[in-house]
DNA sequence: CTATTAATTAGACGAAGTCTATTTACGTAT
DNA sequence: ATACGTAAATAGACTTCGTCTAATTAATAG
């Protein structure tokens, strides 16, 4: 787990990122490493594909692979609490969130805010992936 | 909230739960009262609609104005843990979910499994709706 | 350079859900 | 019971998000 998370990362940076995560740094890839890692944010897929194709081309199944792939590799999170779409997080630092369901925008809480101090056992053939708090809030 | 719970539900039940919930009662959301409270159960609603016209027919819109409905009245919760899909759970209890992110399988965790011991202050003109715990889990 | 494999692409396709215009059912007054 | 006004249901077009396929292009090794 990457813990020193600087943001904005440089062109440079998101090549190595790429690299640790055994990710071969293609143009298209590291175009949307550098606009997700930006800064710690949640954007869906079409969102990326709009910011990155503000100069230049890459496909919509391109941006949905390699959010995939990233996804998959551990290089973002991918946030399901809107049913109409899945967020991409880039904010890897173990966090829960906090939805507004009205307004559909979803915020960071840090790991410190919330504790959760007993969890089910389970049979030991299952592995857990991980734990999500959602809190799920909305405006007066 | 509803706490003497009871499953399976008689159609006189379902009739009496929508009054209580200020639904009027017609008959297709009977029938699709019937189905969901027949048992504590997640189920999508294309499960909905396929399970409902086994025998006479609801249309799909109907399916979907009526889950939509019973969620907003608090007859069901809404449950986003699949980014394909939206849970309708019948059970009313407080209670939290395991994920088989491999299957798709959802399952219920008794509240009293789950402690969260400490939640961020959030300001005033903020209302809580929901803390949704979601345990992603796969086997092996 | 050549061969092999990996990645990208356009656009067709699919699944889940929404919307609109029309029809049907329901509730109330006469 | 009939008429009227409102609520609910319906078919099917439509939208959005996401996936798939078949063809092209880029990367990598020899
Ligand atoms: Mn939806
Ligand atoms: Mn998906
Ligand atoms: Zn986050
Ligand atoms: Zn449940």
């Amino acid at each position: 787990m990457d813990e020193k998370a600087e943001f904005p990362k440089s062109r440079a940076e998101v090549v190595s990122l790429l690299k640790e995560y055994d990710i071969t740094p293609t143009h298209q890839r590291i175009k949307i490493g550098h606009v997700i890692f930006s800064q710690p944010q949640h954007m869906s897929a079409e969102q990326v594909l709009a910011a990155v194709n503000q100069s230049d081309e890459v496909s919509k199944a391109t941006v949905y692979n390699t959010l995939g792939l990233f996804a998959k590799q551990g290089l973002v999170r991918e946030v399901i609490v809107d049913p109409s779409k899945v967020f991409y997080d880039s904010n890897l630092s173990k966090h829960h969130h906090l939805y507004y369901s009205d307004t559909g925008e979803l915020e960071d809480i840090a790991s410190e805010h919330v504790k959760i101090s007993k969890l089910p056992e389970l049979p030991s053939d299952i592995q857990i992936e991980d734990v999500d708090v959602i809190i799920r809030v909305h405006r007066n």
